[in-house]
DNA sequence: TTAGGGTTAG
């Protein structure tokens, strides 16, 4: 069989090819040792004084009768799957050479795959890229979806070496059917969005458009999705703009991923754009939409952002979208996060007036709500009303009451609940441990707090690193900074990490102890880690250099953070301005206060003991007339 | 293939 116009074109450049390939080792199985690895070479073309000519040719193979005898045996043991015949039969064949004959014998592509699929596994034959690629173009040809799907999933699963790169350049060798390698490049794409490996997944994205492969939008969703719970919000707005140039026209759940994706990072006026991108795409809106971006505005807007939160909520409405149950879940989650648990029960009201029955989720933001402030009693009456309309209360109920009775140092009462927890048929889950551990540690309970621990360990409930961060920070309370650092240990012992939360305790505690050198050391290695210290973390440390008078390195901390890319906020001014105050220089703290006033940051109560108690006390007046309502804030 | 609730650090 002659070459076809597109492999001529192609083996053009093959001996230049041929050497990249071995140079990157292609392929698509397990090399059982380094001499696997070798390019074998039925795939070889030799040139000679015509041209371009296969090296495994029909001439060579198919025109001999033995050959064509041989064929038709090894393809009917492939069918009636008489493997330990065809290995007896493979003894006096190469197996590359018994698939190349399968391939321009025209056979079934099922028979192919079988073959392929065994000869690697028991044979442990590491078959090229490009014959790979060829296997799922006659299958693409043959219409074999299901087969190629799960075919490319075990591929993707086990491959661990070949690149994204390596993969397209064997398929443009073995295929010249941009419809085929659409197909394949699109499902490739998913297995490994499937198989987690979401940045090959988006390489593949990037590179189906190199070569003018056209995607599924289905696919594309999927990638969306997988960038979007990675936190990639810039590839999710890259994907979602190259989809447009693409010409792979986004659905309305692309719409609503995107959306989502810019809403979780707080790019809510982006979010936005795009929902005006969608209408003017005649993409309307729906309930999913809308509920996306009034999360967003209640998690992750600013100011008044429970204002534009009901106002996309108006719009829904306008627009005739009806709201369901979780539109109001997240209104009324809103309005208590935002400490409005009023306007939060108005919202309640106003579900029923529209028929729209609240869930267990509803009451659970509610009861939240109310234990957040303190309400106990009408958290608990809630409670009850909500198993009277025949709603039975989970876990996370019993973890949002739990936490209301311990934020109300009433731990033994919240120990009844967690006891409650069994009797129902529930089981208490890591934050219910966690929660009660840490009230524990707070109230300096530690034995009952490792008694806890240890009790979950029997439960099977694994402790995370939350559950280790309260049992830490109890033990830096307790001024025992040896054995906490002991117990990070252990964590990191028992697999799991140290997060954000565990280095921001173990520098609070070592500036408490006056050790900012080594707090600072803390600083450096959660760098080294790849995390990124967060307020919490730079206001700690500032706070530790001010209580040892030294505001220069104060100051220079307020740089880096700076530099970071992280603005001062109150807490950080109430730190410095407390450690300008202590040191007398009433001055430069009340300049710092000002600054504070300028950058459009409100004084909270912290703030406003910390000018009476160390400026206005000393006979200072602080030069802040027009901000003392501001200042005592509450009043 | 898209949207909601509970824990830890200043």
């Amino acid at each position: 069989m002659a070459p076809t116009s597109s492999q001529v074109r192609f083996f053009s450049s093959i001996n230049h090819r041929l050497h990249l390939q071995k140079r990157a080792v292609l392929f698509w199985g397990f090399p059982s040792s380094s001499k696997d690895l070798e390019i074998p070479n039925e795939n070889i073309f030799l040139r000679n004084k015509e041209g371009l000519r296969p090296f495994c040719s029909a001439d060579s193979i198919l025109c001999s009768a033995d050959s064509i005898q041989d064929i038709s045996f090894a393809t009917e043991l492939i069918r009636m799957q008489h493997w330990s015949k065809l290995k007896t039969h493979l003894k006096t064949t190469n197996p590359t050479t018994l698939l190349l004959q399968l391939f321009n014998s025209d056979a079934d592509p099922v028979l192919i795959l079988r073959y392929f699929c065994w000869s690697t596994k028991e044979l442990r034959i590491s078959h090229s890229l490009v014959l790979t690629g060829r296997l799922l173009d006659a299958l693409a040809a043959a219409k074999e979806y299901p087969k190629m799907r799960s075919f490319l999933h075990k591929f993707v699963k086990n491959e661990s070496f070949s690149s994204v790169s390596s993969v397209f350049h064997a398929l443009s060798m073995s295929s010249d059917s941009l419809c085929h390698n659409s197909i394949i490049i699109d499902m490739l794409m998913l297995a490994y969005l499937k198989n987690m490996k979401t940045h090959m997944g988006f390489e593949a994205f990037k590179r189906a458009g190199d070569y003018g492969l056209k995607l599924s939008v289905l696919s594309c969703n999927q990638l969306l999705s997988a960038l979007v719970k990675e936190g990639k919000v810039e590839d999710v707005e890259y994907v979602y703009k190259d989809m447009r140039r693409r010409r792979i026209e986004p659905n309305l759940i692309s719409f609503n991923i995107v959306i989502n994706g810019l809403c979780k990072v707080g790019k809510l006026n982006k979010a936005s754009d795009v929902m005006e991108d969608m209408k003017s795409m005649a993409v309307l809106p729906n309930v999913v939409t809308y509920n996306t971006l009034i999360d967003g505005y209640c998690k992750k807007g600013r100011i008044g952002k429970m204002y534009k939160a009901d106002a996309v909520f108006r719009e829904m409405l306008e627009n005739g979208i009806f709201p369901n149950e979780m539109t109001f879940n997240i209104l009324i989650d809103g309005f208590c996060k935002d400490e409005n648990v009023s306007a939060a029960m108005k919202v309640f009201e106003e579900m029923e007036t529209r028929g729209v029955k609240a869930g267990v989720i509803t009451y659970n933001s509610l009861i939240n709500g109310l234990c957040r402030y303190g309400k106990l009693d009408e958290a608990t009456g809630l409670r009850d009303e909500m198993m009277a309309s025949g709603l039975k209360p989970n876990v996370v109920t019993y973890n949002a009451l739990i936490n209301g009775f311990c934020k109300k140092k009433m731990v033994d009462k919240a120990r009844e609940l967690f006891n409650d927890i069994a009797e129902q048929g529930l089981s208490p889950s890591v934050i219910t441990y966690n929660t009660l551990i840490d009230a524990y540690c707070k109230e300096g309970r530690m034995e009952d707090a490792f008694a806890l621990r240890n009790s979950m360990l029997d439960r099977g409930v694994l402790p995370d690193v939350s559950t280790y961060n309260c049992l830490i920070a109890g033990l830096c309370r307790k001024g025992n900074i040896k054995g906490a650092r002991d117990l990070t240990n252990d964590l990191i012992n028992n697999g799991l990490t140290a997060d954000l939360v565990t280095y921001n305790i173990l520098i609070g505690a070592l500036c408490k102890d006056g050790q900012s050198k080594m707090a600072v050391r803390l600083l450096d290695e959660m760098f080294k880690v790849g995390l990124s210290p967060s307020h919490v973390t730079y206001n700690t440390l500032m706070d530790g250099y001010c209580s040892k008078g030294n505001l220069v390195a104060a100051l220079n901390l307020r740089k880096q953070m700076e530099k970071e890319k992280k603005r001062p906020n109150i807490v950080t001014y109430n730190v410095l301005i407390k450690g300008f105050c202590q040191k007398g220089k009433l001055k430069d703290a009340n300049m710092l206060l000002n600054e504070m006033l300028e950058k459009g940051l409100i004084p909270n109560q912290t703030t406003y003991l910390i000018v009476r108690a160390e400026m206005m006390e000393k006979g200072f007046v602080p030069d802040i007339e027009g901000h003392m309502y501001n200042i005592s804030g509450s009043s």
